[in-house]
DNA sequence: TTGAAAGCGCTAACAT
DNA sequence: ATGTTAGCGCTTTCAA
């Protein structure tokens, strides 16, 4: 079992400042004499020390971790938010602890209670809902918080996200200008977060450019993220239109993957001429044979952006509710 | 900001215990009048209360928080684990913390002391080296632990891991059948992690029952497990035979991205009657049109296995080291 | 049915 | 250059 400060001043016969002073490695700065040093370090290094967090928690008012809330850790993007801002809390020796929602507003509530209980120093949320958290700034008033990817308007709190109305418009410039005088159909869901609304507006923008005036007749939007979604948004589109549109985008993977899901069962293939523009993005878009643009997010920078500003809280300084908006890259394919 | 219980009591004139009793629904119990009651709840539905989590942990040398150290938190794998992990964790009012070790033994030692120092009560690693833990037993040796995913030989710790051979034998298997009286070449990478020597296992077992007794010329191997790796090997295959094998499974859908971008580049295309197998699989594997049979782990019964051992443990009942192994799951496409 | 007090391991302020 | 002490918020005896 691993020895306290109380104990290695008591069986070195040093006292307890004495000691901490060593420990902390501030010898030198309170100029401790080389064998009393000498003394504790042996001691240490022979039975080892290792700091009691919650002991010091307690004292300081702070514990060193910060929380991330999300709504689904095994998704992708989060999992990749959040190796990134493991990563940054790790080099600043900081511990990370994350939930999911389960985009369940209650359990979102839940999470942050709880970790407001655990005292964390900075919380990181991807809310599931327009965040109000007044009771959370009643209880914690500086709590060092930003939100993450879903930039619901509020003026409370720092938020950083992609540029979805930016990539939106880019994505659409591509597909709008590959597909020539054919128009392009996007298929949506989760119409209800900010994100997508963003990636709609965008698509608009262009859709109108390029001449369509009549662009809401080309989104197809279903409530729900999901392959089913994508399965029936397609469904619906072949019932009307006879056949699958010739060039489309989705507004992620799994509407992708539901999407095409539904071609495949009605063609029984997927045509290689057909122009597919996604959201998202993943290696085996490669095995594809058609031309295929997919956007991918900058999670890293959206980390690096969260991780400083909670930094900047955390040390006391002041931090603006401004947006942030980090660049997407448009990859294509064939 | 939050009261203590000590303010509570002060301001509403009841002793401490009474109010702790009362927050912590023991009122019953302990008979407490219906007046102090009523007090002490009035008061703390006006100002609200949150338990001191660091100050309950100094008092009970317990955290409630489990640590959770795996080489990539953003691998799928590892994401999907820690979710459920995750869930498991929120069911039973503790809280994950999670770390990378980017596969570098030093950072998960670090990570290791850094758990160990926070008092987390449980520790669930899956190790980039065979595991010998011995500073951690002495400085804790109370501590619930246990091995994921890389059952490295040892007897110390309980380890959960996926049925590698078997499911190895499985692929091989159906490889073997489909493929008929032409080879089956194993690409394989990272084969110092005993899953994979496991799946090695299995594919020899059932390529000598096969009749294939030199099959060893039939894996190739690669020490790291990436896209690289992947082309590598393929390239590599290429150039002494001329051309891509007609059947081959890979130890990854890294190593199988490297080798399918391989094929491509060598081919023009992916042959429609490639045979193909992997571990892992991705949804987009349904955008292939050929054969592929890929083998999915259960993550949630890992996560359930490995949670379980964690809590009997830390409810103080000794459990063995013993060596759970989970069954994967084969998925036929096409 | 309620109260008082000790102590978990640490830090910081204040002595020497 | 080193020592003493109080106290962070909680739980747990032990008393009344």
């Amino acid at each position: 079992m691993t020895k306290t400060i109380k104990e290695i001043a008591g069986e070195t016969g040093v006292s307890i400042t004495t000691v901490r002073l060593i420990i902390s490695g501030q010898a030198e700065k309170y100029r401790i004499s080389a064998k009393t040093r000498a003394l504790v370090e042996d001691y240490v290094a022979l039975h080892g020390y290792v700091l009691h967090h919650a002991a010091r928690s307690l004292k300081l008012k702070r514990t060193d971790a910060v929380g991330l809330i999300v709504p689904d850790l095994a998704n992708p993007f989060f999992a990749r938010l959040m190796a990134a801002m493991e990563r940054h809390c790790r080099s600043q020796n900081l511990v990370l602890v994350s939930a999911s929602t389960n985009d369940d507003p209650a359990l979102e509530m839940r999470a942050i209670d709880n970790f407001l209980a655990r005292g964390v120093d900075g919380l990181v949320v991807a809310p599931c809902q327009p965040p109000t958290y007044k009771s959370v700034l009643n209880r914690k008033p500086k709590l060092a918080m930003v939100l993450v990817d879903r930039d619901y308007p509020q003026d409370r709190f720092p938020a950083v996200a992609s540029d979805n109305v930016e990539s939106g418009m880019a994505l659409a410039r591509q597909m709008f200008s590959d597909a020539g005088a054919e128009p392009v159909d996007f298929f949506c869901a989760y119409t209800a977060l900010p994100s997508i609304r963003d990636r709609i507006t965008g698509f608009s923008e262009i859709a109108s450019e390029q001449g369509w005036a009549d662009w809401e007749r080309l989104v197809h939007s279903a409530a729900e993220d999901s392959v089913a979604s994508g399965r029936l948004l397609m469904r619906n589109f072949i019932t009307a239109r006879g056949a699958p549109p010739r060039a489309f985008m989705t507004s992620s993977l799994l509407v992708l993957e539901g999407v095409m899901q539904e071609v495949k069962s009605a063609l029984g293939a997927i045509p290689e001429d057909l122009l597919i523009g996604t959201f998202d993005d993943h290696a085996m878009l490669d095995f594809l044979p058609n031309r295929i643009y997919s956007v991918v997010q900058d999670e890293k920078t959206l980390a690096a952006l969260a991780f400083a500003s909670i930094s900047e809280q955390m040390a006391g300084r002041a931090v603006e509710a401004s947006h942030m908006t980090v660049p997407s890259r448009i990859v294509r394919r064939n």
